[in-house]
DNA sequence: AATTTGATTGTTCGT
DNA sequence: ACGAACAATCAAATT
């Protein structure tokens, strides 16, 4: 099945208050969890039950929920939406990509691009509009989510999930909106999902009641930091499956598990002195700390035998797990497990939900763990087989690695006890640590030659989830997608995008990067002087061009960093961002026309880097380009390129040689829209008109291996959809395009970072 | 029963 | 006593 998301952006005038499901009152009488269920219950989508958010062109901006069957709505009830203007939003596939905080982020542009464009819309109209997408009816507790409080609600978003079958599935917008970029980005090249949603009912149920307040800068900041970290790209620590922790703070996470594994080894070896000498001990460290440079900070912990440690009381444990727990909780007598062991694979089912939770908790903060359990659940229902199959597959290959894992594991346990199996698992967390000697094999796409002090915090993300990194793919999409968020500008109008200008893509990001500084083995690639690097956001400009912001068109100058860009969306918070139109993660199709057709397939990474001789770095000012378009912007620059469109996020890495562009690289999951590339600015333009690979793209499949410098021929593999030649040049593109939005990052902590 | 995340609670230790 | 750090539990849903 297909989710997509149709957008319609109110005007900002009052509601068409005819949608019954805007009517509070047949939810009032529920209480969140109640209501949701109850929907759930009705309403569960089914496997072809189809999500969209339809943001129709038409004049007057009404967001249309088609729903033929929808309890709530009607089909031909509509909102009146800001400006995001007709758009299905093609909800490209959830990033596998375990970095929750780009989702997050993303989902966060989305929404504030809605809310933005909500604002800026009636803003600029006069009046001021709610800009959140309320599902569920008039509860304004809902809008509050995405509004302000003291902004009356007096618009909201829709998002509705239509249920051909009849049934509703409730979502909230949010979710809408984070499903799609999720969605995207963990699909790559699968049929697009659709899914309707139903907004009003969405709120209600799931988080209506609760007030959803805005986003939190604070909260938002957190998550992305966790993202971004302040300038290390470290993600949130990472689930339970990788004993790494990703976080900063050595200590912490080694912690528990070195206790364990100081207990492990202690009880293998019996002198303490021993510890820190065993190199499984050593290996578990470095794995855990996931950061290379503690090293220090890990050993003493390690070292220190059992009388130091600080970790509370639980180590000690023997009670701990029976005994201490007062709860009552003792219910489970679990054993405790060898940290060292491999970890089971997670169902497909946990790992969408792992993907899917963190942009629905992004956008509704306040919603619970039921709550967002059973939006996930819903979510679930609602995919295709074909995305099913995309994190079954995933869950498949984990297991194959889990067998082969655990296999190495148990025999080294029956060999060496005292030595600790170094399975994948471990190697890739190493990776981060110590640039990875990298294990050509599969799990290693990502080099991380880099040796500079930066950490570089992908590494450390990527080897991490074994299971779903293996994929080359994945790995290329999570470290890759990047969405920027946001805009600071809040000229958009609501009506600014044209339907059938162009189905735009959400967002689209391009790099441009020098030869030279590629060139020097990548590793380099974050020393860039800042000044060179130019991160512009495409929604920002183009609402600027339309009317009034001149700022963007600076950016050539000062590079916004990413980091501010994701991390700080603008001070007004999500409801400028609301502007800008297509939100990246939802892919805006084109409502009407044709595109429609052309628009199934997906995906794709917004991020496209191209690398640029060095030549024309005196042409371009800034060696490296980061560009974001939104599909509104789309109408600046439709692009020469046809399009595609869709969404996803998707990456693409260009090496522009000296007389032609060489190659427009998409990641390898998804295929790249061909209109990502819209250029709000002129500048923009000029870089993006060079990208041939787009062309290639939508021609058909390349003539020749997208990677930069690679002439061969691409070969038909699933993974990569013929963009490439081999893994090799997918393994080494990935790493280009990585080591660029490292850099990049790197830049803009650096640079934002105060 | 396991997994997903995040909050909460309880325990222990160090200051 | 207080704070820090950790472990365990819980929520709903799926596998």
């Amino acid at each position: 099945m297909d989710l997509n998301f149709y957008s319609d952006l109110s005007d900002g005038t009052a509601q068409s208050a005819e949608s019954g499901f805007l009517d509070p009152q047949p939810f009032n009488g529920y209480d969140t969890v109640s209501k949701v269920h109850a929907v759930m219950e009705h309403t569960r989508v089914q496997p072809h039950d189809v999500y969209f958010l339809h943001f129709p062109a038409s004049a007057d901006n009404y967001l249309t929920i088609s729903g033929a069957t929808h309890t709530f709505l009607s089909s031909s009830e509509t909102f009146h939406t800001p400006s995001l203007g007709d758009e299905e939003f093609e909800i490209p596939p959830i990033s596998l990509d375990p970095d929750s905080a780009l989702t997050v982020s993303d989902v966060v542009s989305h929404f504030s691009e809605l809310s933005d464009g909500t604002v800026a819309g009636d803003s600029s109209g006069a009046a001021a509009c709610v800009r959140s997408a309320v599902v569920g009816g008039n509860d304004p507790s809902f809008a509050s989510t995405f509004v302000n409080p003291p902004s009356q609600g007096l618009e909201r978003l829709s998002l509705g999930v239509m249920n051909p079958s009849g049934g509703g599935t409730l979502l909230s917008s949010t979710l809408g909106i984070d499903l799609g970029q999720s969605i995207a980005s963990h699909f790559s090249s699968s049929s697009p999902m659709t899914i309707d949603v139903p907004l009003s009912d969405v709120n209600h149920g799931l988080l209506g009641h609760s007030q959803l307040t805005t986003i939190d800068q604070s909260e938002l900041s957190a998550q992305l930091g966790l993202s971004l970290g302040g300038g290390t790209i470290l993600p949130r620590p990472q689930s339970p499956e990788q004993p790494l922790s990703t976080t900063p703070s050595p200590t912490g996470s080694l912690q528990g598990d070195d206790m364990d594994d100081f207990r492990q080894k202690s009880v293998l070896v019996d002198s303490p002195v021993s510890l820190p000498i065993s190199p499984a001990v050593i290996s578990m460290n470095s794995s855990l700390s996931g950061s290379p440079a503690l090293p220090s900070s890990v050993t003493p912990p390690v070292l220190v035998p059992a009388g130091v440690r600080r970790g509370g009381g639980k180590p000690a444990m023997g009670s701990g797990m029976g005994i201490g727990i007062s709860g009552g909780a003792v219910k489970k007598g679990k054993k405790k497990k060898d940290p060292n062991e491999p970890q089971k694979p997670v169902s497909a089912y946990a790992l969408f939900f792992r993907d899917t939770q963190a942009a629905i908790k992004g956008q509704n903060p306040n919603a619970t763990f039921g709550e967002v359990s059973k939006i996930v659940a819903s979510m679930w229902d609602s995919l295709g087989e074909e995305q099913k199959q995309v994190y079954k597959r995933k869950t498949e290959a984990a297991k194959k690695e889990y067998l082969k894992a655990l296999a190495a594991y148990r025999a080294n346990q029956l060999s060496q006890p005292t030595v600790e199996v170094m399975d994948t698992s471990a190697s890739p967390p190493s990776a981060s640590v110590t640039p990875p000697a990298p294990a050509p094999s599969t799990s290693s796409p990502v080099p991380a030659p880099v040796p500079s002090p930066i950490p570089v915090p992908i590494p450390t993300r990527i080897p991490q989830h074994s299971p779903e990194q293996n994929t080359i793919t994945n790995i290329c999409a999570s470290n890759i997608i990047l969405d920027l968020p946001q805009v600071t500008t809040r000229s958009r109008t609501g009506a600014y995008k044209p339907p059938g200008s162009s189905p735009n893509p959400p967002t689209v990001t391009k790099i441009i990067i020098s030869k030279q500084m590629l060139a020097a083995g990548g590793t380099q690639i974050h020393q860039i002087p800042t000044s060179m690097v130019t991160v512009i956001p495409a929604r920002t400009l183009q609402p600027s061009l339309s009317s009034s912001t001149s700022s963007p068109s600076i950016s050539v100058r000062h590079p916004p960093p990413l980091q501010q860009m994701q991390h700080a969306p603008p001070p007004p918070r999500l409801q400028q961002m609301v502007h800008s139109s297509a939100p990246p993660p939802l892919q805006a199709k084109p409502r009407g026309g044709g595109l429609v057709a052309s628009v199934t397939t997906t995906p794709p990474p917004p991020l496209q880097i191209k690398i640029v001789p060095a030549p024309l770095q005196g042409e371009l000012a800034a060696p490296i380009v980061v560009t974001t378009a939104t599909a509104t912007s789309a109408s600046a620059a439709t692009s020469s390129v046809p399009a595609a469109t869709l969404s996803a996020p998707t990456v693409a890495l260009q090496v522009a040689e000296p007389t032609s562009i060489v190659t427009a690289c998409s990641v390898p999951a998804a295929e790249v829209p061909a209109e990502t590339e819209e250029f709000v600015s002129g500048e923009m333009e000029v870089e993006v008109n060079a990208s041939p690979g787009s062309e290639e793209r939508t021609s058909g499949p390349p003539r020749r291996c997208v990677r930069a410098g690679c002439t061969n021929p691409p070969v038909e593999s699933k993974d990569w959809d013929r963009e490439y030649c081999s893994n090799e040049c997918v393994a080494t593109h990935c790493r280009d395009v990585f080591m660029a939005w490292c850099s990049i990052r790197s830049q803009n902590s650096t640079t934002t970072v105060k």
